[in-house]
DNA sequence: CAGCCGATGTCAGTTCCTGTCATCAACCTA
DNA sequence: TAGGTTGATGACAGGAACTGACATCGGCTG
């Protein structure tokens, strides 16, 4: 399979097979390779260690955020950017719940995943912060809204997945973001 | 060295000093074992594994956070009790700031360590989210609120350490908190 | 067709980390 | 005091993650 295309593709799919399979940690890169009919050296060469197959390189997720973020009007407060980019990301999910579940389960089975998925959610918290920061908003309030904006998408997305009925995403989020402002509020 | 007292404690100072001089990854943890008089395969045995030397095992930071906001008044609203623990917390940190920026400066230079320092903030968020619900407060007011109490302790670390001049931690806190408070309301 | 180029294979090597068993000092207990 | 027990450590073998260096293959370009 030396020569069929999207190596990477094979690859990510073989992966998420196996870690579903028998477990992350039981799982070889070796097998993966051999899976997707390639080598343990290509797999390096196409992403830097075992777990960073799971999250998509380059990640679109972050873009989309920042670039709805960044489209949003200068005139509106912080939070309310936040919220707006919040629901749109959400709409995106609302029909890949299954996929997302799935996905979520393997992350949730191991440490290193998890511990790998806080990164790319402190990639995203910054990134937010940089382009309030391009549109004046000023330290430390973009750090916190870029913080708060993230664990409230956190949170919610944990209960959109955990929930055994299906629960509008958009409904989640508005409601989990109405209780951190009612929380902040010292209520 | 075999029989001398707390293996632990040389090992933690060997890595610190390791890390410092030379950077996380270009170290071994054999050379760390033999500066502290010790082999490789004891390491292991104290620290699940090479970036755990830095984290203080048992946490007592995380401890500490939970058990003053244990302390705290029922009646108080969560986001008051929150302000109460990180107050309390930034006073022990107060008079260690040299050393503070020790550590974080070789965390800093290595994303691996990032990576370990996000786990032990999440696991942080977790156990004060817990507390919370213990004192009655439902979700997802108190995972929200123990997210939130963690990203300002977050930040106003990072400018406590990253000023040039020392100011009040405290002080630092309570201006992050109230910006926090400022920005949910949608100022 | 010749030659270059990017993707892949092959191989050797380092380091992290683990399992297993031997060793040693300290501490009971009779 | 002798002997056994215990807990920490050493010694060794080995698996798996990752990397560097170089060879190979197919496609593309002139």
């Amino acid at each position: 399979m030396r020569w069929e295309p999207n190596a990477r593709g094979r690859l990510e799919q073989a992966a998420l097979e196996l870690y579903s399979e028998r477990g992350f940690e039981q799982t070889t890169v070796a097998e993966i390779a051999k899976r997707a009919g390639l080598t343990e050296r290509t797999f390096f060469r196409h992403f830097a260690d075992k777990r960073e197959v799971l999250f998509p390189g380059a990640s679109p997720l972050e873009e989309f955020f920042v670039s709805t973020l960044a489209g949003t009007p200068e005139s509106a407060a912080p939070i309310d950017a936040m919220a707006t980019v919040l629901e749109a990301v959400a709409a995106l999910f609302q029909d890949r719940r299954e996929l997302s579940r799935r996905r979520q389960a393997v992350i949730a089975a191991n440490a290193e995943l998890q511990e790998r998925e806080l990164v790319k959610l402190a990639s995203l918290s910054a990134a937010l912060a940089d382009t309030l920061r391009l549109r004046g908003v000023t330290e430390p309030a973009a750090s916190l809204t870029a913080e708060a904006g993230v664990a409230v998408f956190k949170i919610a997305f944990e209960r959109w997945i955990s929930e055994s009925n299906t629960r509008d995403f958009c409904r989640l989020i508005r409601e989990s973001l109405d209780e951190l402002k009612a929380v902040a509020a010292g209520k």
